[in-house]
RNA sequence: GGAGGGGUUCCCGAGUGGCCAAAGGGAUCAGACUGUAAAUCUGACGGCUCAGCCUUCGGAGGUUCGAAUCCUCCCCCCUCCA
């Protein structure tokens, strides 16, 4: 096992936070596997790359002989969502629930080693509790201290209602804790209060607290927002292995980075290693390359990435048509097939007003050739490769 | 229950009778430049049988030659008072 300065560099690597560390640096001198807990809502199993900035922390954690405790939320998200102002979710059913988690499971284990990874369902004592010992939990914190609470706060001052079973989320998170006997949490930086809630249901029930580490959430691809799938600049962990190539070789250099440093599994000397490299005059695309590989293997395989690599830079550094593009059997009317109708319908274009806006801009081609014509008549018989903007190809073959 | 302020094209937000498919910004898309970089510049950004036509400004009616703008009713959101 790493000494406990070296745990301690692996560890802080990326966080945003760690409460306290004084505590961790003491638990690890232990010498003994550490208890390590994160908490996941199954109500959302198409995973990001932004999420798996805390998996990866959990594997670090792992990988220096920690116990991992992957805790799937099912009772909170049986009961409903908890953050008040958005529109309150369908509860989900045992069987979503538990499709989800298994989603998560198959998703997740690319990550972890499922040999040394436990998956937690809080039903399993959250389900049991009676209504007394609900009462006797919800007797172990106080209104003022919930109030602490950011979003509680804001709402409480500004007048807004607060419904007292959202009270009662941050303590069945911290009761999960206490049920769990965990010695470190992690949570993304908007979960610090719960953590914290945890820590102190823990010394309320002689145990002693967990130690609270807080991952920053992950950037999107423009660099600014964070990765999300509603803002559309994410890359999913399903996404095919072109597709996730191709997005993380769109992101800027200095965003790199930053993926490097909370995606890669690359230790941090080797990856400041190759920062001097590029300093020294290396193609900081080319570092992005080995970024790109490294997470197309990860999400798929070897194969996968180098295909992906090659595919690229054929496409993109030596302008080839991508091998792979959906085909469309039109049939042509009369004269023949209008440009801007044959583009919508093989879905190159959302309308026909962009297929003549994309023409006039000169992003349209035919096998190559840019269209000037907007009023292009395609005959039957035709058989090519039409081509809008720099990614978006279609094969049509006119009947 | 009372008083007031709002709902505009993907988002924010201007527009108070014609010059409005509707300023400006963001997002997005395309072209140029590149490393499909980023940044930057240029342009586009409701739909259609596209130099023309059609449909949009919470909903339904109405006034007018003409309405996002005026009137009536309805729906929704916010602020303050009780």
């Amino acid at each position: 096992m790493a000494s406990v300065t070296e745990a301690m560099e692996i560890i802080r690597r990326g966080a945003d936070e760690i409460l306290l560390e004084d505590t961790l640096i003491k638990k690890l001198e232990r010498g003994k596997p550490l208890r390590i807990k994160a908490g996941f809502d199954p109500t959302a199993p198409d995973l990001h790359l932004g999420h798996t900035v805390l998996i990866n922390k959990l594997r670090q954690f792992q990988e220096l002989g920690h116990e991992v405790m992957f805790l799937i939320g099912d009772f909170t998200a049986m009961i409903g969502d908890p953050t008040g102002k958005s529109a309150t979710r369908p509860a989900l059913t045992r069987e979503e629930v538990l499709e989800n988690a298994k989603t998560y499971e198959h998703q997740v284990f690319k990550i972890l080693d499922a040999q040394k990874t436990t998956v937690y369902f809080n039903s399993t004592w959250m389900g049991e509790m009676s209504a007394a010992d609900m009462i006797q939990l919800a007797a172990k914190h106080t209104v003022a201290r919930m109030l602490e609470r950011d979003d509680f706060n804001k709402r409480y001052k500004g007048g807004q209602s607060i419904s007292i079973h959202e009270f009662l989320y941050p303590l069945v998170q911290g009761y999960d804790s206490v049920a769990m006997k965990a010695d470190v949490e992690l949570g993304g930086t908007d979960q610090k209060f719960n953590l914290l809630v945890g820590r102190q249901l823990q010394e309320s029930y002689g145990q002693e607290p967990q130690v609270a580490l807080t991952m920053p959430i992950l950037e999107g691809l423009d660099g600014v927002q964070k990765m999300s799938k509603s803002l559309n600049n994410y890359v999913g962990i399903a996404d095919k292995p072109d597709e996730m190539f191709g997005k993380i070789m769109s992101i800027s250099d200095d965003l790199m980075w930053r993926y490097y440093e909370l995606l890669s599994f690359r230790s941090m000397a080797d990856i400041n290693a190759l920062r001097r490299q590029v300093t020294e005059g290396l193609n900081p695309r080319d570092a992005k390359v080995q970024l790109a590989m490294e997470l197309v293997e990860r999400f798929h395989s070897k194969a996968d990435a180098e295909k992906a690599n090659e595919n690229f830079v054929a496409r993109f550094r030596k302008g080839a048509m991508p091998d792979d593009m959906p085909e469309f059997n039109l049939q042509a009317s009369g004269d023949g097939l209008p440009i801007a109708n044959l583009l919508k319908d093989a879905g190159l274009v959302a309308s026909t007003s962009e297929a003549f806006r994309m023409i006039k801009q000169g992003a349209v081609k035919i096998d190559g050739e840019r269209v000037e014509d907007k009023g292009l008549l395609c005959r039957s018989g035709m058989n090519a490769i039409f081509q809008v903007g720099k990614r978006r190809f279609a094969k049509v073959i006119i009947g």
